[in-house]
DNA sequence: CCGTATCCTCGGAGATACTG
DNA sequence: CAGTATCTCCGAGGATACGG
């Protein structure tokens, strides 16, 4: 049986399943990235968009916006001239946070695997066709 | 120090990070689903059409293709009239499966607490609008 | 520095109809 | 049953400019 346990506890199949809404908060693109960079200690809004290449303040201030709405991410503004903020995981974030570890893991350990199934398939899509 | 060890070994904010390729992969809002039901034995497209509410047969053709691209799901034509054909996951989808076992975990235990945090926040943006 | 507001576009994704 | 082709639309998301 390939089947693990958890699979027979979550069926994230049914739109009234609670698991479509998370799934979507993980899923986004962003997201992932945001938790993990915070989880490294980067915390400020200026920090946090120079580090990952390729988001826009929009999409920084939006998707922070969500995580802090599901009690992933604390912002703390320090009212201050010029503008203070800073970001950082709550507990909920941390444990997020490692249980997307074992994730991580397998992108890092098969991710040549992957490749190699790519070229595969592309050369088999072309022999075919 | 709350910084697990793997978010040294993969930065995924640079662009030539192979984890991005795979980020988006997983993140997909169809991918983990069809992962999921597949490893639930459930092998044929119309079964998983009916299985996954709210999938188009378009989007469950393209993600199919997707992870079998990537060499995370079987294809098996059987090439008979009236057509059939199975999927299966490939070891490699398999050993995903488990790499996401944690966070399926998480979002069991932790729903719940996303909710709560959720009205909370709503709570605490109506008081200061 | 930290955002919000606005505009605009590009392609993701559903619906539909058709084929082997 | 399994899948492709086409059309269309809606909205996610980038660029830009401005405000506190």
């Amino acid at each position: 049986m390939n089947v693990p346990d958890w699979v027979e506890k979550v069926d994230p199949c049914k739109s009234d399943c609670p698991s479509r809404d998370l799934l979507d908060l993980i899923g986004d693109r962003w997201s992932l990235l945001i938790l993990l960079v915070i989880g490294q200690g980067v915390n400020r809004n200026g920090a946090l968009k120079r580090r990952i290449g390729g988001i826009s303040q929009k999409m920084l201030t939006q998707t922070l916006r969500a995580l802090e709405a599901n009690g992933l991410v604390a912002r703390h503004d320090f009212a201050t001239v010029p503008p203070h903020v800073e970001y950082a995981l709550t507990p909920m974030g941390i444990s997020l946070q490692h249980a997307l570890g074992p994730m991580f893991h397998w992108i890092q350990d098969h991710y040549a695997d992957v490749v190699k199934a790519r070229a595969e398939f592309s050369t088999r899509t072309q022999q075919a066709a």
